[in-house]
DNA sequence: GCCAACGTTGGC
DNA sequence: GCCAACGTTGGC
């Protein structure tokens, strides 16, 4: 019985893909730039070492799941909001008192399929899905059963970690 | 590229 | 503290 969560994290691919995350392992800070509240509240003080997520591909002509990836370092604060130069640049967040977080993930698997998001929205047990609802959200809870009815329509026969 | 949804900002 | 205006996200 493990007590992991489940967590989908959202990406557009053009910006950084599965592939990108795959093919640089050793790279950190790559999930910045989050500016919500509610997902800083999950990076900061929900989401642990050890806890699984779907790797979700948005704003592409097909979104979908793609892969799953491991957290392995929990919420820090979020430096590209300390830079006056960057894009994700905001003065209210400093070192001292930082506003925004970050999680590092590693590359676990890509799905042996992805699994669309009009796919998902046919699957009646996955109606309450935050994604289907909240789709703006782009860090949230995947809950047991939702995780594993995704994993068996990917066709994933067992993860092994 | 359009536009609906929705989170944030700021005037009052 | 309300709420209109505005900006951003993301599906289509």
């Amino acid at each position: 019985m493990s007590n992991r969560n489940y967590w989908l994290f959202k990406t557009e691919p053009s910006c950084f893909s599965l592939q990108d995350l795959q093919q640089r392992p050793k790279q950190t800070e790559h999930w910045d730039g989050v500016r919500n509240f509610q997902a800083r509240n999950l990076l900061r003080d929900e989401i642990k070492v050890g806890d699984l997520g779907f790797f979700y591909h948005s704003n592409i002509a097909e979104p979908a799941i793609v892969g799953i990836v491991e957290v392995v370092r929990e919420g820090y604060p979020d430096s590209t909001a300390f830079d006056p130069h960057g894009d994700h640049f905001d003065p209210k967040s400093t070192p001292d008192k930082p506003i925004w977080y970050m999680v590092d993930v590693r590359f676990l698997r890509e799905l042996p399929r992805p699994v669309t998001l009009s796919e998902l929205k046919n699957i009646p047990e996955l109606s309450a899905m935050i994604l289907l609802n909240r789709s703006r959200l782009s860090v949230q809870p995947v809950r047991e059963e939702e995780w594993t009815t995704i994993l068996r329509l990917a066709g994933v026969k067992k993860l092994v970690i």
